[in-house]
RNA sequence: GUCUCCGUAGCUCAGCUGGUAGAGCAGCUGACUCUUAAUCAGCGGGUCACAGGUUCGAAUCCUGUCGGGGACACCA
């Protein structure tokens, strides 16, 4: 690590490989070679395209001229005869060429300088050529003409690979993370995590629109930060001379929205937080809200469980999936349970009945840290993360939380102490959090009033009071039923991927120099 | 933020209880016109993360700094 930095550092400063591949670069200019050519290469096939076309049918590329353009990944070079290993954006393709054939007129300076002197592993060239198989049967391309479109003046690590075995495969997660590029072009697991990425979020949005709502973009410089409980970063505008947070949720301007009669909308949000970075957080992160008027909370279940079965089953063929070994099936319909039913299973203690010093003391018994400011509910919530989310594998849906956790929610229409409100477990982890949202505006007030006395109690993350969301409550917003759905940790899930850093494409790291 | 482990060539890693660096791949030179971790012969490449300290002598021991991983705490 340390050393590519010093290189990066002091410029002056390059390593024999670096050396090497600036010379080249310089012979190539002196030889009229232009090393960074304009994008005029026409690409007509690629290499996976060519690969399964042909298994198909044998006569598939019978006269056929194929252009293929990539990065050179290994080289096997034998005195008149090559081959090459070449990456482009589908996948490898083998390529063959002979001294021969890239000779015009007795100058073989193409294949003798250029190719086998001047080129390197990380170059990209373009090869124009035929397809065919070799004599032990591997398709490739016989390059009747090459061309550098451009040349890497740095190495790239080398990994090699047979019959699936991978060797020397960079692993270091620093060197992942902070050259993703280089990640990319040499890890297939990590393309196929953000492949799969992508296709997840297509997936939920083609969901979506399908049914109808509508895909928005609001702020993400806030004025007053709101939606969720959290702390926030902190900005300033020059011109306007005033502090902005960064959101740490839509929530409440989606909500807004549906008070304009909007009825469904939903929105991919990037959030950010100004808390801790460990493997299931990164500062800013993506959110997927919904929020859907005339609705509540069970028929939002309903969608939950509908979208996120395709979703899975869109992904990988099958509802049923493999996460860190163990096997997770999201066919629905997955089991609904209260919080409070979901304690008293896994812990014996009847909690409703508890006064707030038995629930304080008991909590204490079992080694729950309390905070002597927290409330009730957040007891609650904490019992049942350390003694119920670890069991909870299989998507469970875990209803009806206490009122004093979710001033958004909307009261339970029988149980004025608990809010309407569902969680998503699954591998131990929450995956969701939706409510029949509170359109209340004066019971929002107090809850807003509720929060701000939390706030001047000390805590951090209380919400503050949002004076025009209160507003528009107060011009009438439907009965609505809202999710929000952490993409990051849906793509963890659903990728088998240990760690956030590996379903976002540049986690954040601190700076390599200070 | 706390605890813990880690940082040696472009990459993957050796380097035992201190005697100032080694392998494979990659690179360079040469041979080889169907190879595929190509092969064969030869060669080069390192402020051992950084800064102090202990010592005759430090990659190795100690302290600190920087960076990273993991766990805990807060959260999604």
């Amino acid at each position: 690590m340390g050393c590519y930095l010093r290189a990066m550092q002091v410029p002056g400063v390059l390593s024999e490989h670096e050396r090497m591949r600036r010379e080249a670069r310089r012979q190539l200019e002196a030889m009229g070679i232009d090393p960074y050519p304009p994008g005029d290469f026409e690409v007509t096939h690629h290499s996976a395209d060519i690969i399964s076309a042909l298994t198909q049918d044998e006569h598939a590329f019978s006269g056929v001229r194929v252009s293929v353009a990539g990065r050179i990944m290994a080289r096997r070079i034998m005195g008149g005869a090559s081959f090459c290993t070449l990456q482009d954006a589908k996948g490898r393709i083998q390529i063959y060429l002979k001294r021969d054939d890239l000779s015009h007129d007795g100058d073989s300076s193409l294949y003798e300088v250029v190719w086998k002197k001047l080129l390197d592993l990380g170059d990209i060239i373009g090869v124009q050529g035929y397809v065919f198989r070799t004599r032990t049967g591997e398709i490739s391309i016989h390059a009747l003409s090459i061309r550098l479109l451009c040349k890497a003046l740095r190495p790239l690590p080398v990994v090699k690979e047979k019959e699936g075995h991978v060797y020397d495969a960079v692993t270091d997660p620093e060197f992942r993370y902070r050259q993703r590029y280089v990640d990319l072009i040499i890890n297939a697991d990590s393309r196929r995590v953000f492949i799969q990425r992508a296709q997840i979020i297509q997936s939920i949005r083609s969901f979506l629109l399908q049914r109808g709502y509508l895909e928005v973009e609001t702020p993400v410089l806030q004025p007053v930060y709101g939606g969720a409980l959290a702390r926030p970063f902190v900005t300033h505008h020059n011109a306007l001379d005033m502090k902005l947070y960064l959101r740490i949720a839509d929530e409440l301007y989606l909500k807004r929205l549906i008070v304009g009669g909007l009825d469904g909308v939903f929105e991919f949000a990037k959030d950010f937080r100004n808390e801790g970075i460990d493997r299931y957080h990164n500062p800013e992160f993506t959110m997927l809200e919904l929020y859907v008027a005339y609705k509540d909370y069970f028929w939002m279940m309903d969608l939950v469980e509908e979208m996120l079965e395709q979703v899975v089953r869109e992904l990988h063929g099958t509802t049923c999936i493999t996460v860190g070994g163990r096997q997770i099936d999201f066919r629905r319909p997955w089991p609904r349970i209260s919080l409070l039913e979901a304690i008293a299973q896994h812990t014996g203690l009847q909690v409703a009945t508890m006064s707030d010093a038995q629930l304080r003391q008991v909590a204490k018994e079992r080694g729950v840290a309390v905070d002597p400011s927290a409330g009730r509910g957040k007891i609650i919530d904490e019992l049942f993360s350390m003694f119920c989310e670890p069991h909870l594998i299989h998507p469970t849906f875990i209803v009806d939380y206490p009122v004093e956790m979710s001033p958004l929610a909307r009261r339970h229409r029988h149980h004025p102490e608990l809010v309407e409100r569902f969680e998503v477990i699954c591998n131990g982890k929450e995956l969701c959090n939706a409510f029949s949202e509170l359109n209340d505006p004066l019971d929002q007030r107090k809850r807003f009033e509720e929060q701000l006395e939390l706030g001047r109690r000390g805590d951090p993350e209380a919400m503050q009071l949002d004076e025009d969301y209160l507003r528009a409550l107060e011009y009438g917003m439907p009965p609505t039923a809202g999710v929000g759905i952490g993409i990051d940790r849906l793509v963890m899930l659903l990728t088998n991927a240990p760690s956030i850093q590996d379903v976002i494409l540049f986690p954040h790291l601190r700076p390599e120099r200070h």
